[in-house]
DNA sequence: TCAAATCCTATCCAATAGGTAGGAACTGAG
DNA sequence: CTCAGTTCCTACCTATTGGATAGGATTTGA
């Protein structure tokens, strides 16, 4: 599961995304997006030490995309907030680390399988950009529509 | 990222899939898999009460699988032990809630996105057996090779 | 100069992951 | 019938982390 952090991040960046070129404040992203503005800034914080949003301060500051929305993919937001994409860490690409208790088939059985879901979420996450998302036209609609997910009856789509 | 609990649990249940019906203690397990003897005991514990393994105590007991190894998926074992597969909650269908934030499209365009990884996520965990990655060949062989992970030279396969 | 914004550091709290301890209950071998 | 080896059960511990708040320093245009 992503983590709150990550999921704000998401949000907050999908809200610029939407918000063309110009500056948001933190407290108004807060607002309409339903997080914690303290928590929030903290965030943006984040965000901005790893370039993905530039910052004006003072006056009507706030922050915006600092690269075109379709330059942006899920992928990298998620490994800023919440590290590897791999259920584990000796089947992720960007994060790979070696299991010390690895001695014996078992372990590489369940690499094997690991790497493959890994190579999936990749597949998605690296592709779609917050442009995507928000026209709703993902890069890849066969994947995307391929099963649609159905909680009820609660949904805006 | 899995649990370590999760990667044991799947660690010790590939195991008894390699040992045939025989029962296997825990004893013997977790010096063969490198896991903590009394930590490896709690787990199968759960296992049990969850109905993926028996057990028989006393003399030459242990644990043993409770269906064959090709009725079991990573799938269920990483729901019981990890929880949903999903990255939100409002993506997952085995552990749907609503997100209690969710007023606006950002919330609806992030669940797209995570709706879709889920199911590719889900479609490989639930096709995948113990069999399968015990065999080396997967259910889903054109999935599971597409793009190979290579750590450095780090590798038994 | 003032209000509004980002920025920075420190702190807090509850929950969880990971693991340990100690022993009760069971069971076949001897 | 006892004993060793096993599962089973409850409780506990400790470090880390997630999620957030507090308080103020700094920048900047109106």
């Amino acid at each position: 599961m992503l983590s709150q952090r990550g999921r704000y991040a998401l949000k907050a960046l999908l809200h610029l995304g939407r918000s063309g070129g110009e500056p948001r404040g933190v407290t108004a992203i807060a607002a309409s997006e339903q997080i914690p503005r303290k928590y929030l800034e903290a965030i943006m914080s984040e965000l901005r030490r790893a370039e993905l949003v530039e910052s004006t301060r003072g006056w009507s500051g706030g922050y915006r995309l600092a690269k075109p929305a379709d330059l942006i993919t899920f992928g990298e937001i998620i490994r800023l907030t919440d590290g590897p994409l791999a259920l584990l860490p000796c089947a992720s690409r960007n994060f790979y680390k070696r299991c010390e208790d690895c001695v014996d088939e078992a372990a590489c059985a369940l690499r094997r399988v690991m790497a493959s879901v890994r190579n999936q979420v990749a597949e998605i996450l690296d592709r779609t950009t917050l442009a995507d998302a928000i026209a709703g036209s993902p890069a890849s609609r066969a994947l995307l529509d391929a099963e649609p997910v159905d909680p009820g009856s609660a949904d805006t789509a």
